[in-house]
DNA sequence: TCTGGGGTCCTAGGACCC
DNA sequence: TCTGGGGTCCTAGGACCC
C-alpha cells in the first residue's frame, strides 16, 4: 500500500504561515517573472482563477477582488518542505519525494497495519503531525498503487474522513474511478484526455474497462500499459525511496538524475552580447552549484537562447548549442568557459532573446571518468575542488551568489548600492526569506 | 508593454562515419 | 535500368508530470 501526502495550495499556505491575517482571504502566487498564476487559495479559485492563466490579463480581476499577490519566493517553500518530509520521515523511513509538494510513503512495511481502519488513522495522525509541527495543512491519500494513491488523495478533501481516503479494495477504486472525468487520471494529459472524449470514453472506469491491449496500442505503448496495471491494482511503478545525509539534505538513494539546467526568462529582451554572457555565466554558476550539492560532473553543457515564444511565424523559438567536455566537470570556471563558447556560437548579432539557460548532461558522480588521457593533472583537479567547496561553503554562509565569476558580472552600482542586472526578470512581490536569509527574518513584535 | 521553470521519456530527420 | 546498411550525434519537437 502507498500514501500520497500532498500539500493542498502549497505555496499559498507557506506565504500565509508568516502572514496569518490573509487566512481565509483570496492569496495568488506567481511563476519567476511574474508571469502567470501557479497557486491560488481556495478563496481564489472560487473567483474563477485559473492554474497558468498569464497574469497580465487578469490583472483587473484580482485588483477588483482585493486579491493579495505574490511572487514566487523557492527559498522560502523550499525550506518549508525540506520541514513538512522531515515529519513524514518520522512515520516511516521509506518515503519518495515526488515534488516540492508531494511525497509518497511505503506502508507495505507497516505489516501490523492489516485493517482499513487503522491505516486510515495511522494517515490521519501524519496529517495532524504535519500540520502540528509545520503549519502546513495536507491530505492523504492510500490505495495499493501510486496512481491510485493519487486518486485517492485527489478525492481525499471532499470524499475523505478528516481529509484522508483510503482505497483498499477493487470495488472501493472502482466506485472512485467512475465518479471521476477521465482527465483527472494521472498520466491522462490534455492531449490523451481530448482523445479519450472524443471517444466516449468520459470517465476514469471506463478507461479501466478498456482492454490491456488497447490502452497499450493507443496511450504511449508501455507507458499506457503501466497506466492499465496501475488503474488494476497492480504495482508498477519504480519506487525511489530518498535518504538523508551527513548535512541534513535528502537524495534520491540511487543517482537517478539525468540532466540539471537553470533557464530564465529576461524582464524584457536582450541583444547585447555582454548582458546576454552575464546572463549565461550566471545560470551556469547556479546549476553548477545543484550539479556539486548531488556530488555529479556533466560531459555536455547546452546553452539555450529563447526568442519571443508568442510571436506569430513558424521559425524555431528555442535555439541550442552542445558543447563536450574532454572530461566531465562540476567546476563553475570551467563549465561556464564551455558555455560562453556555446553561446558565442549561438548568437546572432541584432537578435533579441527573451530567455536563456544552460543544461547540464551526460551526468556521473563526481570524481569519476577522470583519468582520461587529456583529464587535467590531479593536483589541478584537487585545488579546483577545494575552490569549488570555498566557494559553496561562503555562498551558503553569506548569501547566494556573494562570491561570483568576473564574467557574471558585478550586482552593485558605483555607488555600491545593489541594483539588479539589466536581464533580470520581475519580482515585484516577493515576501521575505523568513526562514533562509539574515537580513530578512521573521520579525515577532 | 505584459504569457514560468525543472524534470522525464520518446520520435524523427539530416549529417556524418565506416 | 540497378545505387546498402548500421551506427552515432545534433537539433527540434511532442507527450507527460509537478
Amino acid at each position: 500500500m502507498y500514501a500520497l501526502v500532498d500539500c493542498n495550495n502549497f505555496y499559498v499556505s507557506c506565504e500565509r504561515v508568516f502572514a496569518p491575517h490573509l487566512e481565509g482571504r483570496p492569496v495568488v502566487v506567481l511563476s519567476n517573472n511574474d508571469g502567470c498564476l501557479i497557486a491560488r487559495s481556495q478563496e481564489a479559485k472560487d473567483l474563477g482563477l485559473k492554474m497558468g492563466e498569464p497574469y497580465h490579463l487578469v490583472k483587473p480581476l484580482l485588483e477588483q477582488h482585493r486579491v493579495k499577490v505574490f511572487s514566487s519566493n523557492y527559498g522560502l517553500y523550499g525550506d518549508m518542505s525540506r520541514r513538512v518530509v522531515q515529519v513524514l520521515s518520522s512515520f516511516t523511513s521509506e518515503v519518495e519525494v515526488y515534488s516540492i509538494d508531494e511525497a509518497f510513503l511505503n506502508f507495505s512495511g507497516l505489516k501490523w497495519l492489516t485493517k482499513g481502519e487503522d491505516l486510515l488513522r495511522y494517515g490521519q495522525r501524519v496529517r495532524q503531525t504535519v500540520l502540528r509541527d509545520t503549519s502546513i495543512p495536507t491530505c492523504v491519500g492510500i490505495a495499493p498503487t501510486k496512481t491510485l494513491a493519487k486518486l485517492a488523495n485527489r478525492r481525499a478533501r471532499l470524499h475523505g474522513t478528516n481529509g484522508v481516503l483510503l482505497l483498499e479494495t477493487p470495488a472501493q477504486w472502482e466506485a472512485a474511478l467512475a465518479d471521476v472525468s477521465v482527465d483527472t487520471i494521472w498520466g491522462v494529459g490534455r492531449r490523451y484526455a481530448r482523445k479519450l472524449l472524443d471517444m466516449g470514453i468520459d470517465t476514469g472506469l471506463r478507461l479501466a474497462n478498456m482492454p490491456e491491449h488497447w490502452l497499450r496500442r493507443h496511450m504511449g505503448g508501455v507507458v499506457g500499459q503501466r497506466l492499465w496495471r496501475e488503474l488494476h491494482g497492480q504495482p508498477c511503478l519504480e519506487w525511489n525511496p530518498a535518504e538523508w545525509d551527513d548535512e541534513d539534505q535528502l537524495h534520491p538513494a540511487h543517482a537517478s538524475r539525468r540532466s540539471v539546467t537553470c533557464t530564465r526568462s529576461f524582464g524584457r529582451p536582450q541583444h547585447d552580447a555582454a548582458a546576454l554572457s552575464e546572463a549565461v555565466a550566471t545560470f551556469t554558476a547556479k546549476a553548477a552549484e545543484k550539479l556539486r550539492r548531488h556530488g555529479v560532473a556533466a560531459h555536455l553543457v547546452t546553452v539555450i537562447l529563447g526568442t519571443d515564444r508568442f510571436a506569430p511565424g513558424t521559425e524555431p523559438k528555442t535555439h541550442t548549442a552542445v558543447v563536450s567536455l574532454s572530461a566531465s566537470s562540476s567546476d563553475t570556471t570551467r563549465l561556464a568557459q564551455a558555455a560562453l563558447l556555446g553561446l558565442q556560437r549561438l548568437r546572432r548579432p541584432g537578435t533579441a532573446y527573451s530567455r536563456a539557460g544552460v543544461l547540464f548532461s551526460g551526468l556521473e558522480p563526481e570524481g569519476q571518468g577522470q583519468l582520461g588521457l587529456f583529464s587535467a593533472p590531479a593536483a589541478n583537479q584537487q585545488r579546483s575542488q577545494q575552490l569549488m567547496q570555498t566557494l559553496d561553503g561562503l555562498n551558503a554562509r553569506f548569501g547566494r551568489q556573494l562570491v561570483r565569476l568576473a564574467a557574471q558580472g558585478t550586482a552593485r552600482n558605483a555607488a555600491g548600492q545593489v541594483q539588479p542586472p539589466a536581464w533580470a526578470g520581475r519580482s515585484a512581490h516577493r515576501s521575505p526569506l523568513y526562514t533562509t536569509g539574515w537580513n530578512e527574518l521573521w520579525e515577532v513584535r
